[in-house]
Order: C-alpha cells, then structure tokens, then sequence
DNA sequence: CCGATGCTTCGGTGCCCGCCGAAGGATGGC
DNA sequence: GCCATCCTTCGGCGGGCACCGAAGCATCGG
C-alpha cells in the first residue's frame, strides 16, 4: 500500500553503499570526474588493497562506479552525471555542519586555498571560479537563477557566439545548480557547466594544477573570460 | 589535502541514517509532508515500538527528522524541504530498478492508481495530477524546461493572476523540477510547486483521499484546471 | 623466461547495530 | 487516584560487514 513494498529496500541499499567512510572517501576522490586506479583509491583512503578491492567491488556491482580495465590496472569512474550530481547534493547537506568544524583546524592551507580559487566539481568548475562565472552569466542576462536556474535566449546565443556547442538533445538539464561546499553559493553545472568546463580547459583558460582537481587561471584566460564576461581578474586571485 | 578530512565521515554518517530498511521505510512515508506519530510509523515499518524510538533517535539526532511532543505523542515529520529533497532525489536514483521489479506483482492496485493519478510529494503535487499541470504550464510558455527548469515572467504573471503568491524572499528556488517515480518524469517542485499544492488544497481543486498522501481532483478542480490552464479533464481520471 | 607490480580471493577476527521483550516513566481519560 | 496508552531505556542476542594478511593470479618489464 505504500513505498515499503519496493522502494525502502533499494534507498537503502543505495544509502548503504555510500554509508561507508572507505567508501564515502572513494566517491568524492572520484568527484574530480577523472578514472583512479584501485591502488590510488587505496593510499588514498588509507587502507588495503584487498579491503579496496571489495568495496570497489559493492560500487561496481550497486551502478555507482564504472571500471575499465587496462592490464594489471582497474581504473574507476563515477558511472554518470546523476551519481555525480547524487553525491554531490549529499556532500552539500553535510557541508554545513563540517565546515564549520573543519574552518578553525585546516592544516594544509596551501592546497586547500587553491582548490578553493578555482576546481573541477565532476565535470564542470566550482570554487571561486565556478562563482564568478556564474555570477557574470547572471549578471549579463544569460543565466536566470530569480526564477529557477535557467539559460535565457540570450544565454543560448553567448555560448554559440563563444563558440560552444551544447548537446540540445541530452535528457540531461542544460542548466543545473550545483551547490558549492567552499563558496555555500548555487554554481553552474548540467550540459552547459560541462561544455563551458571543457572549453575553459581546451582553450587554456584555465590548466589543472598538480593531480588533484585545482585549476588555475591562466594570463590569456584572465583576458577571456574578461572580455568575454567581464570578470575582474583580481576576483579570481 | 582531499575531502577526507572533514567531509567523508560526515557524508557516511548522513548516508548511514538512510542505509536501513526501517529508516528507509519511515522517511519515505514521511515523504507526504505531514507528521506522523512514533507508533504509526512502527506498525507502518512493522516493528516493534522501542526498535522505532530508537530509529527516530537517530534520524532527529542526524537531523533529518524533526519533532514535536504532543501530550504523550512524539510527532515527527522531515525537517525541511531539503531533506524531502534529498529523499526524492536517492528514491528517484532506486526507481529504475525497483519499479520494474515492482510492475508485475503489484497487488493492492487500487491504491496505487490511486497514488499514480495524483499525490502529494512533501510539499508539491506529483503522479499524473503533477504531470499534467508541468505539462500545461510548460506548454502555454509559463515554465521553461529547455535550458533549465524556471519560471518566465509570463509564470510569474499567472502565478499572480491566480492569486498564488510567491515568497520570492526564500532561500529556497522557486522552481524546481523533482523525479516523479511513478511517471518517470519531472514535475514542478520548489516554492512554486509549493504555493501551487496549497492552493489547490485550499481552493477545493483536490482533496486528499483516506490518510495517505493520494488526492483526488474535484468537479470544480477539473472546471479550474481545465479554465486556468486548458488542462483535459479526463486526462487526470 | 623471471621477478616485480597490481589486483583479487579467502579465512579469520572483531565491532557495530538492528531487533526484541521486559520494565519503567509520562500523560490523559475516567 | 487508578488504569490504559504511548513512548523510552536497558540487556541480550544475532547477523552483517569492514578490516587485515597471506596466498594466488594476471600483466608488464627486463
């Protein structure tokens, strides 16, 4: 008669499979949208490789991960946008709380200042980048967030005028929020985040810093973005 | 240097609370939007009365859940439109599988047609009811669902004519789409889909039927409906 | 070929937690 | 005041699972 019959069991397995700290770690390594081998998943998250190799077992199996193997590695991916976009709305609801205790101790400030400048989020950007380019959309009458959170018209032509193409026939959003943990502010993700993401990189905007997710902004993408949007340069330092 | 530190343990925690059949079971049936006693929801789960208190603990402790004491009756209910958000979302992620392992042995059809012709979804209306107002609302350009999921102000013009008001002063989006799971599709959520559920309610266009969280369109539902929004009305029987 | 590397499988161990029933407040009705 | 109802606390039980190390299997490099 009502969702027991179904649905509880399946929100719980899927809960159950992030419910896991070794896991839990795995999946937001894997936001950066990039493959890790096993044994990188395993340093990272501090324990064996046979314990790794179960869990990325459970993820494979629950529809979480993708893996592809190549010889004696097995590379692991979030299997698709939507778990990227679930893990991130549940990274966002702990944010506030974690934050806020994490603000006070943080240790390694370098890397973490950095990534909050500017970083990948999946596929799209985040940090104080991701903002800005947010913001300047919003601001230009390309990005409507008043009423939702939607390209205008306008936005459809600035991103053919710059030259990106955006797959208009994906059943995914053209335009999605994307909550960011370091700004606490909605950031552009979904087909557009994505394909303005990739353009950044291919155009050298921006160029990814090191082998974790940062990005940096580069002197001819200062120039880009701020011809093109009108984005102070000193707001992305 | 990674999420580890801070976010990890708290993204496992959170999903720790909805990794148990029980948990599942109770937060989905709260998905209604309305508070339920501790023993409703144990004879609902089908467990005994102390198991259920400590459920609840739990759930109010990690903040999912918020209650209210009432004489001798704890009354418990989601905290917040984000939380129901939340669960929609993991749900929608469960359906594919678990609704067409579900298709061919549904038993107490009456009630779940019942569910699929129209129900609440926390706050907004969902099932075929839900469908057809988005559809209706998308079709004579009042909601955008091409590059994002918004308003335009031609919605915000009818929302206002109709005499729904919407706090624009909410943090939270004013449109907003949600996975329905019966008809796989997305449906308007958010403050908008809010206002519109309570207006319908109070205006006499539906009525809830029995103590679930299915409704039921009226005559004069089906007249507005179809007035307002050139809705047919045999499209929601 | 032979060793090094990356991953997996397999016991074994220990912890966590969901479950119940019994007993103990607390509240409301009579 | 007394009993019924609702909820909570507390032991105790059982199952599941995260972890490791050792052994085994593939792959790659010399």
């Amino acid at each position: 008669m009502t969702d027991r019959d179904g649905t509880a069991p399946g929100l719980a397995r899927l809960a159950g499979l992030i419910a896991d700290e070794t896991r839990a770690t795995c999946l937001l390594a894997l936001l950066d949208g990039r493959a890790w081998t096993a044994g990188e998943l395993a340093r990272h998250a501090g324990v064996a490789p046979s314990t790794l190799s179960e869990h990325l077992g459970r993820l494979v199996a629950g529809g979480l991960l993708a893996e592809e193997r190549q010889g004696r590695h097995r590379y692991v991916r979030l299997a698709d946008a939507r778990i990227a976009h679930l893990v991130e709305d549940l990274a966002g609801q702990v944010a506030p709380q974690a934050a806020a205790r994490r603000a006070p101790t943080l240790g390694a400030s370098g890397a973490r200042s950095a990534m909050a400048r500017g970083r990948t989020c999946y596929d799209h950007l985040a940090g104080r980048l991701g903002i800005a380019l947010t913001d300047a959309l919003t601001g230009r009458g390309l990005l409507r967030q008043d009423t939702g959170f939607a390209l205008t018209d306008a936005g459809l032509g600035w991103f053919d005028d710059v030259g990106i193409r955006l797959d208009r026939t994906s059943r995914r959003p053209l335009a999605r929020p994307c909550l960011d943990w370091t700004e606490r502010r909605p950031h552009l993700a979904g087909v557009a985040g994505a394909a303005l993401c990739r353009h950044a990189l291919d155009a050298g905007w921006c160029v990814r810093i090191g082998s974790q997710r940062a990005v940096k902004v580069t002197p001819e993408g200062e120039r880009a973005l701020s011809e093109a949007l009108g984005i102070d340069p000193a707001a992305l330092r």
